[in-house]
DNA sequence: GTAGGGTTAG
């Protein structure tokens, strides 16, 4: 592994340039122009080094400055980013002096510097101001402080003002101005889209502007529906709208129009520009077909000129395409070509840091992050992380963690990882993102909120996240309605679901595949074929990952011929090619059916070699249906493709137990102790008045233990009555039956079940969340004690949901 | 003399 030994420091600096430069600038300028001439061509060029050269000049010579003179100093130090000097040189201003470009600079120099407060009193006072009456110039820079929640309201005030003076027919910027203050202060596309309607005079900026916000704000397909509009309306694309149009193509993965686009751009002869040329090589990566990463490199090498933003694009194409290795050797390329990493480079190459076994690199990454102080920002910071967790270093990652400047993202797996290590309601990552100032919170920001909880299955922390989204205008946003979609789902509340998905306004793929798969999970299978169909006769594209819920739906449930219809319809329909999750699914399908000689024929069928997955599914079939024969066939298959999965382990040893032969489950358990690898210890949690708890196999550690073991007396008693028969063959252990009893009962989830019914009541339904699958006798038990009880019990586990009620499953017993 | 549009990550 060779360039696991680069070095990642950072080269040493470059000679410093500045002066000749600056000697060579000064040269070119004609001595005989005005002063006036001289600022402003500094400030056009961006020269402002030899602007506030002059500025002092002017001091020195005592020339006496009038008012377009400071007005352009005021433009000078807003646009270099001192705006103490800007606004010194307003305040030394006679108020005669000041005029309404003086204002407007003013104005614009606050909002250039996030000051939207001070803008918009800035503008306010213009307001009073009896000489002045704002212009296109003062709307647009006032309204660009007007995009935020803060001061949204403030913009719609303005808004009213521009109508009534007919600004917004008589200016092309302010149009834009409004549609990014609808944008961006409350995520109202439908508004920023009805004043692009209504601007008259449109142009390619405010066409590109509109195309942009659509994508940004993961509208893909409408931005490509108003791209060809533009097209139509006879307007020519430029460079902005084709690195807009090729992001919503990568994230819609139509290559076919992407390559359209690169040839497009090629022939009107804009080269390979770094915006376009990055564009592309996202494009290319991100649309999965074979060997995208390759082209994404291609036009990389070709780019004459790259910056931080190419280099992050094939970087991240490095390491989507799982080569980690490559992805790390062009970061150090890039470091020693003088292109200093932001704050997405070291996201992506973390990413490729934990995803290696070697863990040196990426604490030099992370010493690298520190010294370029970007390790508190959470894009950095959730990539170490995550890259800690991974590795076990639970304390680094909690470390990185408590630094965050935004405490309000996190990995879903990270938040899983300590949510099975550590329940401590201290713990509590929900509330850490109240500590912030409320800034920066975005619709990213809810996502990662909500997956977390979904994760967790914390329903009552999920119920308050979508609160405070509908509080904040994020309700249209379409990822934030997807994510509460699969929140819903995920914490076994289906109905909810439905709802979001119902209300939603637009829907893509990504709603359509998150309700399907929602109803799959909960066993609701003829809702998820049915929902299916809808989007199909609703012309939404399925893509890969609604056939994998399609799939599912029709395993869970037992659909075969169903299923084979799917499978064979996904490539001939849809141009879908079949990949190994799909396949898994068919192994899942026949394997529990109990058809083990077909699956075996379908996977040996496969046009690629199985992987353990396929494997693992196939062996988990063979333990239900107690098939030793094909089992240890599949169990070695498992260990050659993956030696240290304790899967693989377990179910061989579980089949082995079923069937007594304890001899052979007992040199798996040493076999594994030789190697190290321990099961993951199963526990199961549920969520009463915002709390989580959660209990291991025999815990007795709960303050109200007596009482959940007396319960579970009371139980057992009553479902014994009511004909139920214990199962002894999923324990484990080689002891006596009544032994094994006792051992069945203390099964967490059975405790779990146990508090639930002493903490709550009816009518609520009960849910219950395991690490991993329900056994068969809790299982049997549950669907015995939903019938003592009347509760309706949901029980979350690895796999799928369990809505058991009236002694029956959803899952028709079938899982 | 004052104003508007792009790419990379999660």
């Amino acid at each position: 592994m060779p360039s696991l030994s680069l070095s990642l420091s950072l080269p040493p600096p470059l000679n410093n340039t500045n002066n000749s430069e600056f000697r060579r600038a000064i040269s070119t300028l004609h001595p005989a122009r005005e002063p006036h001439d001289l600022l402003k061509s500094c400030i056009r060029s961006r020269n402002f080094a030899l602007g506030k050269l002059l500025h002092r000049k002017f001091t020195e010579s005592q020339l006496t400055l009038d008012s377009p003179l400071l007005n352009s100093l005021i433009t000078l130090y807003s646009k270099s980013g001192q705006w103490q000097q800007a606004l010194s040189i307003f305040q030394s201003m006679d108020p005669s002096m000041r005029d309404l470009v003086s204002w407007t600079a003013m104005i614009s120099c606050f909002a250039n510097h996030r000051m939207h407060r001070q803008s918009l009193s800035t503008f306010i006072q213009l307001l009073r101001a009896t000489d002045f009456y704002p212009n296109e110039f003062s709307f647009t820079a006032s309204l660009r402080s007007c995009s935020n929640a803060e001061f949204f309201s403030t913009g719609l005030a303005v808004f009213g003002f521009v109508l009534k003076t007919g600004y917004l027919d008589a200016d092309v910027c302010v149009g834009c101005a409004l549609i990014d203050m609808f944008v961006k202060g409350s995520d109202d596309l439908g508004s920023a889209f009805k004043v692009f309607e209504k601007i008259s005079e449109r142009n390619v900026v405010t066409w590109n502007l509109m195309i942009t916000r659509l994508v940004q704000f993961s509208h893909t397909g409408d931005a490509i529906h108003l791209f060809f509009s533009m097209v139509e309306s006879g307007f020519g694309p430029d460079r902005f709208t084709l690195s807009s149009v090729l992001s919503a193509c990568a994230e819609l993965e139509l290559l076919a129009f992407g390559k359209q686009l690169h040839s497009w751009g090629v022939k009107s002869g804009m080269g390979l520009d770094v915006f376009f040329g990055s564009s592309l090589v996202d494009m290319y990566a991100k649309c999965g077909a074979d060997g995208s990463v390759e082209d994404a490199r291609k036009v990389f090498d070709r780019m004459p000129e790259r910056n931080v933003v190419s280099w992050t694009a094939i970087i991240a194409a490095y390491v989507q395409g799982g080569l980690e290795q490559e992805a790390i050797g062009l970061f150090c390329e890039m470091i020693w070509g003088y292109v200093v990493p932001n704050c997405f480079t070291f996201a992506s190459t973390l990413k490729a840091c934990a995803n290696l076994p070697e863990f040196g690199l990426g604490k030099q990454l992370h010493s690298q992050a520190i010294k370029l102080g970007v390790s508190a920002v959470n894009c950095v910071g959730n990539g170490l992380v995550n890259m800690y967790a991974r590795s076990g270093r639970m304390e680094c990652a909690r470390k990185c963690f408590d630094i965050l400047l935004e405490k309000n993202l996190i990995l879903c797996d990270t938040a899983v990882d300590w949510n099975a290590k550590n329940l401590d309601p201290k713990d509590d990552i929900f509330n850490l993102e109240t500590e912030g100032t409320g800034n920066g919170v975005n619709a990213f920001t809810y996502g990662s909120l909500l997956s977390a909880a979904a994760c967790i299955g914390t329903i009552s922390k999920g119920e308050q996240i979508h609160a405070r989204v509908l509080k904040s205008g994020f309700g249209n946003n379409l990822c934030i309605n997807n994510a509460l979609i699969s929140m819903y789902s995920k914490c076994g509340n289906e109905a909810a679901a439905l709802r979001v998905f119902s209300d939603m306004k637009d829907r893509n793929v990504i709603s359509w595949t998150s309700i399907i798969s929602g109803f799959a999970k909960h066993g609701f299978a003829t809702k998820a074929l049915e929902l299916f169909c809808e989007m199909l006769e609703a012309g939404v594209k399925p893509n890969g990952v609604t056939y994998i819920a399609v799939l599912s739906a029709c395993s869970h449930v037992g659909l075969i011929d169903e299923a084979w219809k799917h499978f064979a319809s996904m490539h001939r329909d849809h141009d879908i090619v079949p990949r190994m999750e799909h396949y898994a699914c068919m192994v899942d399908l026949l394997g529990r059916s109990g058809l083990l000689s077909e699956a075996i024929e379908f996977i040996n069928s496969m046009p690629f070699r199985a992987d353990a997955l396929i494997w693992r599914t196939f062996l988990g079939s063979c333990r239900i249906h107690h098939n030793s024969k094909f089992g240890e066939q599949a169990a070695k298959k498992v260990l050659e493709l993956e030696p240290h999965d304790p899967a693989a382990y377990i179910l061989l040893s579980n089949l082995y137990a079923a069937e007594g032969r304890w001899d052979d489950v007992a040199a798996i358990r040493k076999s594994m102790k030789l190697r190290k690898l321990t099961k993951e210890a199963g526990c199961s949690w549920i969520e009463v008045e915002n709390q989580v708890h959660k209990f291991h196999v025999g815990d007795t550690s709960h303050p109200k233990a007596q009482k959940i073991y007396d319960k579970l007396d009371e139980l057992t008693f009553k479902i014994k009555n009511l004909g139920y028969v214990p199962n002894t063959d999923s324990v484990l252990h080689d002891v006596e039956e009544e032994l094994k009893e006792q051992f069945l009962f203390q099964h967490s989830e059975k405790i779990a079940v146990a508090f639930a019914l002493i903490s709550t009541r009816k009518p609520k339904p009960i849910r219950i969340f395991k690490n991993l699958r329900v056994c068969g006798d809790c299982h049997t038990a549950i669907k015995y004690i939903s019938v003592v009880t009347g509760r309706e019990i949901v029980v979350r586990d690895a796999n799928r949901f369990h809505h058991i009620k009236d002694g029956k499953c959803s899952c028709n017993d079938y899982w």
